[in-house]
DNA sequence: GCTCGATCTGGAATCGATCCCAGAGCGTCC
DNA sequence: GGACGCTCTGGGATCGATTCCAGATCGAGC
């Protein structure tokens, strides 16, 4: 869309339908042809003509049917996105970098949420398919979903996390890295018993956070102990459930890595619950931030992913793909920074 | 669009191009129009040919072209969405009660924001208009944009906020009786010096809340200081600089009220700064719940607005709409609760 | 004067789907 | 047997824009 300089947008004045471009055309006594010249800017038109065509728009208060300009030029200005839970402030952040990046090179934004749901996740795209968009960025929740969308021609990113690697375009954080980062703090500061509240173990996300918590115990020459590996669930309540059970008894860990800011939610409110001091009774540390985690006493020190800068770099992807459809695919990684807040210190010395 | 049952995705057999119509009709053996009947279910085909018709389609992995269909049918099925910041969890829960349920009936959702800048909203409006949306949701940031659209025959929802009142449909909370509320919570624990921190009494959202601050002193027979209504600022720095003001001083507030929740966090970090306990030494309510507020301690009571029934309830209003073009415009009020938590007490006995 | 190229314009085809309408086939009823 | 109604199919117009192409006009150069 060409941005029409602050105040030129057009009054229609009271229209029984929409002006089109022939309208327009009648009004400036030319032909359509013509007309879509003077407009796009594409082909020769006498200047004086172009005045008089863009003065007649701008009167008729003529917006472009983008439908008709699509279905005609055989490619669309919309990208389609598709994430898991707007609610959840990382994806929030994830479209908030998205919208923003795609405005500014005038393309409009479709935003669908499947709520968890693999047939939501499938029926969406569908619905991409049928609009035509020029790309997808999505959070996939199954293989499937890229592989549909790659046999419809249409480029996908994947972001956060990926499925069959070097499948499509993806733009991740080093999960890894910043989970042996953390967990070596942890170790360092004299802890042993470290659990992993984790959500699910499939998917790059959860499974390089495993390999990186791992390896930290592994570089520190320490024993691991796969009890302390924990499925947290999905939502907060479960979160919480699960950290209490880990948390009340005599042999509970010193400190907890929760792997995501769900989990960390859960571990909060279970120490709050069971009367924990952070981080003296127990340490806590995120991957994911979260905005509550700046406001509560300690700060809980976490991995912030820059979810906006995330949404940001899977834009310049989808457009470098298009450009260059040909060229092999990429992955393209984020290193995530450790926030350090107050919620980690040496373990009790029971 | 038709919900496909699961797994019935078609696999497009490594298609040069996209099947079209066409394509499927050749497939067939039949006229195109004969398959466009198949496929929408419009009009007579005899039950062999219906069949053959959607094997075919099936096969082929044909998805109909929404563009073409649009522009045929001269409707469309998505709605546009313009919310300030997709960050702010409060229009993200807008956008994902909106997202859910324009999905349940079958509609995609255009998002976009403009990052409080009256001309990217403006921008915005145009895109939908190209889009041809069948309606436009939006929180609005200036009078024009829903003025510019209504010229455009495209209905609009105002939610969250108002600029003319009954120019359009629109869906809002109870700012005042809500604000009312709250504010006479805070004079019947005793507190006399209640402050409002507030960011803009411009629109409906800011005048009302302030309507309903002045009636509950005025309910209560207690007399209003003018210089206890202080404008916070638009960012959580901004909010927070102003608060320290507010708070550092003998004769300080014994409360606050904070007409959002960003201004909320600014007055959590400036009580943190300056050493002053909640609620001891400070009560504190806020109008928006925001996810931080159950994490910290104490917990911050709230003015809880249900952000993504507000959308939900827009997306109904917007179909009324559409199915109901003449009717009067329509003001749908939803009452917030408020959620006790405990950041207020009597005032310090100083 | 004639050719050639550059400039400029309008007619008509095109994108992919829908839908009106004419007409074919067939059964029923008077 | 003929009129009528119902079922079913295909031809072609249509939505709104873009774009190819033919042709008109004009000025310059030989």
């Amino acid at each position: 869309m060409e941005a029409a300089a602050p105040g030129t947008r057009g009054a229609a004045t009271a229209p029984g339908r929409r002006a089109t471009i022939k309208d327009v055309a009648e009004a400036a006594d030319v032909s359509r042809s013509t007309a879509s010249r003077a407009l796009t800017g594409r082909g020769y038109v006498a200047p004086a003509v172009r005045d008089r065509v863009r003065r007649a728009a701008q009167t008729l208060g003529y917006v472009p049917d983008a439908m008709a300009r699509n279905l005609r030029q055989q490619v669309s200005r919309s990208i389609g996105v598709l994430v898991s839970d707007l609610r959840n402030s990382f994806y929030a952040d994830l479209a908030s970098g998205i919208s923003g990046q795609s405005r500014r090179r005038g393309y409009a934004m479709m935003l669908a949420d499947d709520a968890g749901s693999v047939e939501a996740e499938l029926e969406a795209a569908e619905t991409f398919v049928a609009l035509r968009v020029a790309g997808v960025i999505l959070t996939p929740l199954s293989a499937e979903v890229t592989e549909y969308l790659g046999r419809h021609r249409i480029p996908v990113i994947e972001v956060d996390r990926q499925f069959a690697e070097g499948a499509c375009d993806a733009v991740v954080v080093d999960n890894k890295a910043a989970a042996e980062r953390v967990t070596t703090g942890l170790l360092q500061q004299g802890h042993r018993r470290v659990a992993l509240l984790i959500d699910e173990m499939d998917w790059t996300t959860g499974r390089d956070r495993l390999v990186g918590y791992r390896s930290a115990f592994l570089a520190a020459g320490l024993p691991l102990d796969d009890a302390l590996v924990v499925r947290g669930g999905w939502d907060v309540g479960a979160a919480t459930g699960v950290a209490r059970g880990l948390l009340d008894g005599p042999d509970r860990p010193t400190a907890v890595f929760a792997a995501n800011n769900v989990l960390a939610e859960g571990v909060w409110r279970a120490a709050q619950a069971l009367g924990l001091r952070v981080p003296e009774d127990l340490s806590l540390v995120s991957f994911d931030d979260a905005p509550w985690m700046t406001m509560v006493t300690p700060g809980v020190t976490a991995v912030a992913q820059d979810a906006v800068a995330l949404g940001e770099a899977a834009v310049a992807q989808m457009f470098e793909r298009i450009e260059n459809p040909g060229s092999p695919k990429r992955t393209v990684m984020l290193s995530a920074a450790v926030a350090q807040r107050g919620s980690t210190a040496a373990p009790p010395t029971a």
